[in-house]
DNA sequence: TTGAAAGCGCTAACAG
DNA sequence: CTGTTAGCGCTTTCAA
């Protein structure tokens, strides 16, 4: 057991060196581990550091490094609110930087960016230097932060490529393949009379995978694709399914830009009375766990949400630790995924 | 359009202050808006500062404040790893705590507690000052981060009661009461050969749940309850569906201590040619969005998590601001929300 | 009401 | 290899 020493406040370097009998510069290269220090006075400096219970105060050193240790995951949800999370996609993306970070000391601060003035507030925290930099997850095409952030001089990295071309770094999937993987297994399995349920359209991933979806149906000779706008919940593409039900009741394959709203639209043709897949099959996106829950399980484009959001993060260290590093993009594949709904 | 001023570096104070031409502490105190300023060098000052483009330092006023305007989520998962976050459950705590904490200027800072070096990292953390408090969410009943935080003297404000008695802040829910509600629902539509799936009975709100439920079901007559211990996952209720409907094929109602075990039982039920509900009632836990997604869709107890987690936020953001004041404990009721399944 | 000055605790030249 | 010495940018007595 160690000998303890008591002092007024929280021990600082300055009470170590006192303690050690070292000054305070031999402290600090002994806690950050820089240069060479004589093992016996490290020895010395350990001791002391652990009978006065030192720990370093965080502020006053990121004053001095210009460093934080974090970082900013900013979510910059559709219709916004803090029930983005209710969206599996958000809860996947966070898992991700979360598992990448953690074993690099870096720790995310969680914001949520839907109003002018909370994305305000996020310029402001990056300005002020509380974080690092930033992982910005967003889904529209206009929206602002990426630009403001860039002008700002804060590093950052995009999941999904900004709506206008901008010199930053995004991590992001080929959501056109994956809408050509949807259309080729309707192919595969023989279904001529096919529908979509998009994603919003302000949302440049939906845009891609119906543009996918439907460039490779009309390569198969199927010119037109009947498509009803959700909204990414499971209601949404519920609501979505009995409207392509009413104008195209011969439907015999529908895909749905997320497995949310093929959930919905599954529950809509069950009701009706259809059977899926036999008399309708449905292929949904992405993967998350509603599409293992759903009964029947869903067939689906994999998203590797976890993987693309680690990536993201590692792209930003990267850039932390050199500045002069160019903008990078990194594209993932999509995979189809076979259950029982295709 | 104001006339910018360029300098070298990021603006400071004393940057500021040289362009209005006042002291450092003049503009300091415009900027915090504290003391009396005379009107007319208040709007000096912030022209000043909009010409400048000044920012304060984080750093440097959290070094002399002692506050750093973060708090730490913790989140210490069962089973750990990243993963905790397919679990609706913890999106829906963090939805609350950021809905809550975003109005007062206050960003979570996410962390991950599941191994004993990522739990010293925690309390490192929180000793160097990075944050300002701490949010702990545990399901063990053995977590021993509460005590070690409060022994750091971290203000620290818990999801669910600590195992050991003490001295801490916590929001909790009545889980024995929400156990009752469960019983008195198969009672009510006369079910009389009922089992349980309870979860992990390290967690004191699986003991909980399951003690509220034996006991309500003993004082309606019923002694005995055919139990299986599940993980709180989907796949661990399936299985352990599997071993009562084996061990108990006249069961008529399954308690699951949440909606995902549940919606694991159900399919099971389903795939063994069982009605849901007609052959067998079955009652969840939590309401989070898998109970609405499951078909047939889950009659289950409600758990206000959102809610819960905004107040275990609001009760830390009190306890900062009156260090002096006593811990406390608010319990939350649960409640029947009534759907399909039973 | 305003300014001068003393730190907050730490790192990083720069000497020695 | 180690100590001395400047600050980092800000808030906050204490005087004026």
């Amino acid at each position: 057991m160690v000998k303890r020493v008591m002092l007024k406040g929280t021990p600082t370097l300055e009470d170590v060196a006192r303690v050690a009998g070292v000054s305070r510069a031999t402290v600090s290269r002994v806690v950050n581990g820089t240069r060479n220090v004589d093992p016996q006075l490290q020895e010395t400096v350990r001791d002391a550091i652990e009978r006065t219970g030192y720990t370093p105060n965080h502020a006053a050193r990121s004053l001095v490094t210009r460093r934080t240790g974090t970082v900013a995951l900013i979510i910059s949800g559709a219709g916004g609110g803090s029930d983005v999370f209710v969206d599996p996609f958000f809860g996947r993306v966070t898992a991700g930087v979360v598992d990448f970070l953690r074993t690099r000391g870096v720790h995310p601060v969680l914001m949520l960016a839907d109003t002018d003035r909370t994305r305000a507030e996020v310029v402001e925290f990056l300005r002020q230097g509380s974080a690092d930099g930033a992982l910005l997850v967003t889904t529209h095409a206009a929206e602002s932060l990426p630009d403001r952030l860039l002008e700002a001089g804060v590093p950052v990295v995009l999941y999904a490529r900004p709506g206008q071309p901008l010199p930053v770094s995004y991590v992001d999937l080929d959501h056109q393949a994956g809408g050509r993987l949807a259309a080729a297994r309707f192919a595969e399995i023989g279904r001529t009379r096919v529908a979509a349920i998009s994603g919003p359209l302000d949302v440049l991933a939906s845009q891609d995978r119906l543009t996918g979806f439907r460039a490779a149906l009309a390569r198969n000779g199927f010119p037109y694709v009947p498509t009803v706008e959700g909204g990414f919940t499971a209601t949404s593409g519920a609501v979505a399914m009995h409207r392509l039900l009413a104008d195209h009741p011969e439907v015999d394959g529908v895909f749905a830009a997320n497995d949310l709203m093929a959930q919905g639209a599954v529950d809509v043709l069950l009701a009706a009375g259809k059977r899926v897949p036999e008399d309708v099959a449905v292929v949904g996106f992405d993967d998350s766990a509603p599409a293992a829950a759903c009964r029947p399980s869903l067939t689906t484009i994999r998203q590797p949400v976890e993987q693309m959001a680690a990536k993201m993060a590692e792209v930003l260290l990267t850039a932390l630790d050199d500045p002069e590093e160019r903008p990078r993009s990194v594209i993932f594949e999509p995979e189809l995924v076979l259950r029982a709904s295709a």
